[in-house]
DNA sequence: CTTTTTATCGTCATATCGACGATAACCGGT
DNA sequence: ACCGGTTATCGTCGATATGACGATAAAAAG
């Protein structure tokens, strides 16, 4: 805020949120994103998001667009600041300020019809970020950081548990981390995992059924915010212990 | 970067770049505060910063006013984006959209004078915490934020090497990480945990006399952009093992 | 040459992890 | 009722990391 040191007069700037809203569809990672009606990358794919109004609080317009492009007014899952974005010239129009946010939400049963008149759907993130420029703006960068936090996250905190409904089974989750982090897990040594880490899930004592297979134990998430110990990623070089 | 829903004008923000700088200065975490010498919060303490140019992207305003407050043009260290600050109301004057930085820098041997003629010191982010006004505007959450940041990466980055001179001791890594995490760690295991952790610290071969003791050998930072496995803070409750 | 001080190496019990075997609980078909 | 198929859950074992702490090394001070 302004040390007001040599110069005290200021400029100002257009202040816009964009969101990356993440889910897990059919077991693949997918964004919202939406079709640009007007130029600049018109007919192209963004991020959804929106000017910030003159007395709006930012997590405000963020949780306000969400709702917007969702449809849904109480959208479970998770919402926080990412990073923002400045570069002169990153808007071709005039100079924007973008505060990014992340949401990791279930997948929505409703095909999400925004009030919005422009289209909009859920795109797999490996297609979005195979490009350059299969987004609008910059929006494959914070499209990516956004993906990246999501990795990093789940790794110490329970916010997979954000991409399930209320209660999930210990193999849905494993298919969280599986497709979010691109790898497999051993489903013993996961389930391991996660009911031996306290506070990550609390048992319903509830089971599924299944077509095939034992049924299995139906969780909800627990009251942790971090997890410890952490998951453990995999390193993606496995020649490490060939003794 | 808006979605030009149903409306597409849009309002203008003042934006600045705000600035935790941090550095451990004997045994003691401090950070870096100028005081104020206008209107609102006059003569009070706030955190370095000032409003961004109009055609200056954000980290360039960060890495400006860094060299400002502190006169070093090269500061070594690290600097990063914290998060960005927008609530209404948190300036009187006007809306105003903070980006706050971190910044992490070894004991600067100046005493910090900076170009502007505001008086400008290090204190303890202890006494700067300890009251919620101690600092103006809401600088105490951007600060006791950017503190948090920082304990949590030192743990998994070699960013702890940021507090220290080019050549350091592992005393004096330890040392940084009692301060910024404030708890005591053991020498042997601490020496053990840094010089086994691939790519963390590098041998330089020479040794620093000391007044009393055996002279500890020199390292430099590492190669490592990610600490594996991490380093571990110990956790505030000690009553686990007591079986 | 002994004491003091700090750095560095070693030892050992415990906890966690990866790999993987074994068992449990459901299915559908015979 | 029985059997194989499938998935969930429990156990075992070796390798590794960690905390607690003893032992040794290399300097300064007396």
């Amino acid at each position: 805020m302004a040390t007001e040191s040599t110069q005290d007069y200021y400029s100002l700037f257009a202040v816009t949120v964009d969101l990356s809203i993440l889910t897990v569809r059919q077991d693949v990672l997918c964004a919202l994103v939406v079709e640009r009606g007007i130029e600049p990358y018109r007919g192209q794919w963004a991020l959804p998001g929106g000017f910030v109004r003159p007395h709006e609080d930012l997590a405000a317009a963020a949780r306000r667009e969400l709702d917007e492009e969702t449809g849904l007014a109480n959208l479970p899952g998770h919402l926080e600041q990412l990073a923002t974005y400045g570069a002169p010239g990153r808007d071709p129009r005039t100079r924007v300020i973008t505060v990014a946010y992340l949401a990791m939400a279930p997948d929505l049963p409703v095909p999400v019809a925004g009030t919005d008149a422009t289209a909009s759907r859920w795109a797999p993130v490996d297609d979005l970020l195979a490009n350059d420029d299969s987004l609008a703006f910059d929006h494959g960068r914070i499209l990516a950081d956004g993906v990246e936090r999501a990795r990093a996250k789940i790794e110490y905190t329970p916010l997979a548990t954000a991409f399930c409904p209320p209660e999930f089974t210990v193999a849905d989750l494993r298919q969280i981390y599986e497709t979010v982090w691109g790898v497999r897990l051993d489903p013993r040594n996961f389930h391991r995992k996660v009911t031996g880490t306290p506070g990550f899930l609390l048992r319903t004592g509830r089971t599924t059924r299944r077509d095939s297979g034992r049924p299995a134990e139906l969780f909800r998430r627990g009251p942790a915010g971090i997890l410890h110990p952490a998951m453990l990623r995999p390193t993606p070089d496995s020649t490490r212990n060939n003794h």
